[in-house]
DNA sequence: TCTTATTTAGGAATTTATCTTAATGAAAGC
DNA sequence: GCTTTCATTAAGATAAATTCCTAAATAAGA
């Protein structure tokens, strides 16, 4: 619920045209799926999603949900917030550090900076309340499936 | 598996007079629990728990380490790695911003900063990897929750 | 020693997410 | 517009992660 409403029937109609490209056919279910996640700021999970699609298309299953968010977040189109991990990982490392995380085997490792000008809690996060922690959140591919991948490009 | 021993036996007596003076009990199963999160930076998820613990407690449940793991981490022991969410979080936003999650209610909230130098990709975090993507994660507790909670200290 | 928190077994239940099959339907290229 | 091919649907099965249940046994700490 942000966003001008010009911006997202743009942003729909890039889509569109990149889904055709990419191979993919820009159904009105896909396209409506696509829709609600950018027309919100709430990081909505399948099941929210599901809810508000429902809404415009009351027949669209469940998984039509799940295999298109899987797919527009494979394809680019969406990201993952958080980490994209499937269990919940516990972190026994109390000091200040930060994490890379790997977005294709989860893989999530501790780095520390110096942190030079100190790294402060900008103004802009203490508006949604009290803050605890601050941390980078580094997303990418780890050496290991870096590799994996590489070997199988040249297949 | 870093860390180097004598400190970990240190948090470990440390942990267990902590447990004690929260009116816990240290117990052998909850001290180790403790040991295996702490002992490695590989930020384990239960499973990966119980089956280090297992090795030293063969008789533990998985029950016990959920209970424990859900424990440690409300009484502040441990931490959890990433967003505390139970399910996938989709973000439709592709420009560059920076996340307030909050800790209680799983709320996430996007924001943006001047980011005066850039906020350049450290160093430490390219010897993972390929660097896809780099964001703040500030945790705390939201607005909404913090009045919920103040209204559940008055009664 | 005594009280109380905790663990255990053994099982059931929930939630999230994925997959199966077969029939229907709709998109995009031609 | 026709046709090919991809996508959706129903209906249900499945898997994995996580939580909860009860009752009995046990260990911690005062």
């Amino acid at each position: 619920m942000k966003a001008d409403p010009t911006h997202i029937e743009e942003r729909i109609r890039a889509f569109q045209e990149a889904c055709r490209r990419a191979g993919a056919k820009a159904t009105h279910q896909r396209t409506e799926i696509f829709r609600a996640v950018i027309a919100t700021d709430s990081h909505p999970d399948a099941q929210a999603v599901y809810r508000q699609v429902k809404e415009r298309i009351p027949s669209i299953s469940l998984d039509t949900v799940y295999r298109n968010l899987k797919l527009l977040a494979e394809k680019g189109f969406l990201q993952i917030a958080g980490t994209s991990h499937d269990s919940l990982r516990f972190d026994g490392n109390m000091a200040h550090h930060h994490h890379f995380s790997c977005t294709r085997c989860g893989m999530i490792r501790d780095f520390v900076t110096d942190d030079p000008q100190g790294l402060k809690i900008p103004e802009e996060a203490c508006a949604f309340g009290e803050v605890q922690s601050l941390h980078l959140e580094v997303k990418g591919i780890c050496a290991a499936c870096r590799k994996k991948l590489k070997a199988k490009d040249k297949k």
